[in-house]
DNA sequence: ACAAATATAATAGTAAAACTATCAATTAAG
DNA sequence: CTTAATTGATAGTTTTACTATTATATTTGT
């Protein structure tokens, strides 16, 4: 994908930040300090003040960015999935046969980021391994309903219902495609995570990329069967 | 159940508190307050000086049962899971038929609780809300491996690893069974919460409950075609 | 090139959260 | 009924998550 990369940025809606990190250095080092940070200590033990330490600036100037940590970690999931969406339209694109299509967009979300290259500010694969550790915070709390309203998730929205919509051009009266997309997608980050921390809650088989090949199957079984 | 309701009680670790809740008046105040609290106003709004003041007792006193609110949910959590087994248990006891044993050890994963009445300290209800909403909060974090150590998450091994042998009986040759059922559990609520808040990300049917009719269906389809 | 606008840094301060410590008053146990 | 353990009342500490103010850079328009 380097040969896009200089050219293409993702957009990420106004109102999850104050100021848009795009927008100077400072912002940048915000994005990329932040990514190293929230990877590094996990968002918890994560603060501003640490931040603004690290990146050689203050609390108060973050804060000009974002309202609070909550907003920059919405901001860095929303890009990953603004990024995914993109990936996803890449990697299907001229593809004509709905299984194949299908089997790639499973992939796309399902894989492990490798490389990091693409965008300046953003180390896609710690941002992977974000994502996978803590976004789930970004929607299991009390304002979950507000920032719906605001659109802190249409990103992953459309994510999901692109691969839905591939799901139907296979089986056209499958009943629950954003449940079983969402079920992928959120699996396979759970068995990122046990692979490291709580292996018995899951099946690692070396070798081959067992959760890839785990949720191909299972999606393919379960629409064609 | 309730003809056992007196007699059983759910065993948690030791490690995970400081003094057993079970075995004062304080400490049922405090299983019961917290639970209800929890449930109101969500983990992160939740602190032991507004339990105190619910509950009519003090800061301190709470300190001396759990060291950190994060105890007090890994303690909720792990209930949950100890009853889980309970009702696995007693549901698939007697059940000869593999598949039907499945079906019905699915079922008690994926299923909503509508009464509450086994336990006297607990509200089973507002528990599973608790466990759908908040539960990722005990794993998902950087001390994941020090409580993992520390026997934190057996009850859900426990579990996961039950309902892995259930599919084993119906055949012997599958590979991944821990991954199949973390990825039902988890994904049952999952659904159960997008139901709520995010239902583009999810297919909601009336009438019929299809997040049990998903899973079950699904973990059918995947390990006998 | 220079004024005006804007961005950032430096500093200070506040309210609440997440504990810890001390000691007195209850309550329970032998 | 004495002693030990539990709880309550109070106070204090450190850190987090902000907000406010002013000074100093840096950009931008002309």
């Amino acid at each position: 994908m380097q040969e896009f990369g200089s050219k293409i940025t993702i957009k990420v809606n106004e109102g999850v930040y104050l100021k848009s990190p795009d927008s100077s250095v400072l912002g940048g080092k915000i994005l990329r300090g932040g990514i190293d940070l929230i990877d590094e200590i996990g968002f918890e033990d994560f603060t501003f003040k640490k931040l603004a330490s690290k990146i050689g600036s203050t609390e108060a100037s973050i804060y000009r960015y974002f309202e609070s940590k909550h907003h920059l970690l919405v901001y860095l999931v929303l890009w990953y999935w603004g990024w995914q969406e993109y990936r996803l339209i890449l990697r299907t694109m001229n593809v004509e046969d709905p299984i194949d299509r299908l089997k790639r967009a499973l992939l796309v979300v399902t894989e492990e980021i490798q490389e990091d290259s693409t965008f300046l500010q953003i180390n896609e694969v710690k941002l992977q391994q974000i994502v996978i550790a803590e976004s789930s915070k970004i929607y299991m709390n009390k304002k979950v309903d507000k920032d719906n309203e605001q659109g802190f998730f249409v990103q992953y929205k459309d994510v999901v219902e692109r691969i839905s919509k591939i799901i139907l051009e296979v089986n056209t009266s499958f009943k629950y495609p954003h449940m079983l997309v969402t079920t992928v997608i959120e699996g396979a980050h759970h068995q990122r995570f046990f692979a490291k921390h709580l292996p018995k809650l899951t099946d690692c088989l070396d070798g081959e990329d067992s959760i890839v090949k785990f949720y191909q199957e299972l999606v393919i079984k379960e629409i064609t069967k």
